[in-house]
DNA sequence: TCCTGATCATAA
DNA sequence: TTATGATCAGGA
C-alpha cells in the first residue's frame, strides 16, 4: 500500500462500473453521484481525511459556494466504508455497508463557511499562509506528487507566481458525523 | 498519539 | 502538468 495508495478507490470504481479516467467530473455523470471510499477502523472510527478536489488557485473570478467544485462533488456521494486497520492485509479488508448521502442544510452551512474562508484567502493571495488546520470541516492541504511540484497562482499584488498545488479535504470530524448518523438509522 | 504536510500510482 | 484515486509518516 505504500506504493499503491489509490488502489482501493480504483478497484471500487471498476467493480461498480464508474466512468474511469481523471476527468474532473462525478464518477457517475448520469446520476450525479460521486464515489468515495472511507477508511475506518474495525471500531467504526474514521482513520483519514477524505480528498474532495483540487483547489483552484487561479481563475477564481465570479466563483462562489453555489457553483464551486466542492459543492458539486458533495451534492450526492456514495460513501463506501472500508475496514482498513493497518494490521489487516489488503486482501482481507472488508467493505462495510455503503450509503448514499446528500448534505443537510446544517452540513452544507458548515462546508460553505469553511470553503468561503479558504477561498477568500486564496483570492487575497495568501495561499502559502493557509495550513491544514484552517476550517472546522474542510481543510486545504498540499496535493502533489511531491513538495517540488508547482502550479501557478497569484499573490496579493495580483502577480502570478508558482506555488504548491493544494486540494480540499474533508476532516475526519465531518466524515465521522456522517458515519455515525448512518449507523444509527441502519 | 494525532494531525499536517508530504508522497505514490496512473491517465490524458 | 493537472486531474483522478488516496495513504504515509514525522514533528508538534
Amino acid at each position: 500500500m505504500k506504493r499503491n495508495k489509490g488502489w482501493v478507490g480504483l478497484l471500487l470504481e471498476h467493480v461498480l462500473g464508474a466512468s474511469a479516467g481523471s476527468r474532473p467530473e462525478p464518477d457517475f455523470p448520469e446520476l450525479g453521484i460521486e464515489l468515495k471510499t472511507l477508511p475506518i477502523s474495525s471500531q467504526g472510527k474514521i482513520l483519514e481525511t477524505t480528498f474532495v478536489s483540487v483547489a483552484p488557485l487561479k481563475g477564481l473570478t465570479g466563483i462562489n459556494w453555489q457553483n464551486s467544485w466542492v459543492k458539486k462533488k458533495l451534492k450526492r456521494v456514495l460513501w463506501v466504508p472500508i475496514i482498513s486497520d493497518k494490521n489487516i492485509p489488503l486482501a482481507q479488508r472488508q467493505v462495510a455497508s455503503a450509503f448514499i448521502w446528500s448534505p443537510t442544510v446544517a452540513e452544507e452551512q458548515l462546508l460553505a463557511m469553511d470553503w468561503q474562508e479558504l477561498t477568500d484567502m486564496i483570492v487575497l493571495g495568501e495561499v502559502e499562509n493557509i495550513q491544514g488546520k484552517h476550517g472546522q470541516v474542510l481543510q486545504l492541504r498540499p496535493k502533489a506528487a511531491n513538495s517540488q511540484a508547482k502550479t501557478q497562482a497569484f499573490n496579493c499584488d495580483g502577480k502570478p507566481f508558482m506555488t504548491l498545488p493544494r486540494g480540499f479535504y474533508l476532516k475526519t470530524y465531518f466524515t465521522q458525523m456522517l458515519l455515525n448518523k448512518h449507523l444509527r438509522i441502519s
